[in-house]
DNA sequence: TGGCTTGTGTTATAATTTTAACAGGGATTT
DNA sequence: AAATCCCTGTTAAAATTATAACACAAGCCA
């Protein structure tokens, strides 16, 4: 078995992906890792830490070709096995996210919309129609979606998410101001919360006024 | 001058102000590291550790009493200077954040919405009125807010930034595809990537995914 | 009130993460 | 084709971060 690569390194992976993504659009064909190291501002020994997790994926004299790593970034993220996705709840969070976040250009498959308003029921968001969140557990149990995006209140959020387990989900991106913890051995679970971001953004700022008015 | 907080402790604030918050709500008076420890999923040492930073809120045989604690964060957070903010982009992204993150709740104050697309001006978003883009300098000259909320496209992001910050805006929450960096010295910045945070979810369960298929 | 327990603040140790250094394979140039 | 330069992969050192250990102040109970 190989050994574990830690968080702060796949933290990392996606921002190098969504750069390459931008370079490869703008036609570049190579990239050194210390030009890269520039742009993402880490150190170069950083990225090509990083990427040898992974293997070698450069070439002495050359650098990286921009391609051939973003792929192999893609790959290492699993954004090459066409992950399929419910979302829950199709409140503002979940509407944003639906049309925010290019799902398919990222390699995903958003294949349901759920939530329990019947407002919302039939109607239809980013070609989808959302569906009764009472038949979420037959849709499941038919298509086998990997991942589940919860954007319900958070006196909800467990429940749905131990339903959902219950019916095979095994990943959970999830928007509820309440934690989503230790859901289960082999859950992944990322939890997004603006209100902490904002929180960090205010200490930022409290200690640069901080910083000068003393000097 | 204090030795600097380091962004690691900075950043697990927040979660310990929201479950204080909720403890609050709920009528607990005392908590212990451990106790606390238990609920954060991290050390109790960590925890001291990580108040110890800003001063011994606790005591001994006692433990932290939950008021005082929950207090003492939301100072060191910054969310008693009732700082305030404008939202630049009233789009899916700008309209959620508005909605869901409830500001006044958090200590800050929202004091202004402006875009550029003529449907929206003139229209109401959490009983704002949304303000055309081109008249934002003079308000911004006019009500100091100190941050600013970028819910606009990343084409837009850049020009949009400077501006703010030629006008005197000194933090930013950016949630533009684009990374905002090295907007300069005293510049706070934060950035949200939604689809930064679906790769990582991605990443585990692929993770896992292979884990179990080995095991 | 005295002894015992609890749980902090702090210091010491361990682990992780980042940065630096460098040997050598490959590209580029003349 | 030889020589030079470039830039990776990798190993070593430094810095940071997390965990454990512990002394002692304060609560608690008899």
């Amino acid at each position: 078995m190989e050994k574990k690569v830690s968080a702060s390194v796949v933290n990392r992976l996606p921002r190098y992906y969504r750069y390459l993504t931008d370079l490869l659009a703008a036609g570049v064909e190579r990239i050194s890792s210390k030009e890269l190291s520039e742009k993402m501002h880490v150190t170069a020994s950083q990225i090509r830490q990083d990427l040898n997790c992974f293997g070698g994926f450069g070439q002495q004299g050359y650098g990286y070709n921009v391609k051939l790593l973003q792929s192999e970034i893609a790959k290492i993220l699993g954004l090459d096995r066409g992950y399929t996705a419910v979302l829950v709840g199709a409140g503002n969070m979940g509407r944003t996210f639906a049309i925010n976040t290019k799902f398919e250009s990222r390699g995903f498959r958003l294949v349901g919309i759920f939530d329990i308003d019947p407002k919302k029921i039939g109607t239809t968001l980013t070609k989808h129609t959302i569906m009764d969140y009472a038949n979420i557990r037959a849709f499941i149990e038919e298509h086998h979606p990997a991942m589940a995006i919860l954007a319900v209140p958070k006196q909800a959020m467990h429940n749905v998410a131990q339903e959902l387990i219950d019916c095979g989900i095994r990943a959970f991106l999830n928007f509820s101001y309440t934690e989503l913890s230790a859901a289960g051995e082999n859950i992944a679970v990322e939890n997004v919360h603006l209100s902490d971001s904002l929180m960090r953004l205010s200490y930022k700022l409290l200690e640069n006024d901080q910083k000068n008015s003393e000097g």
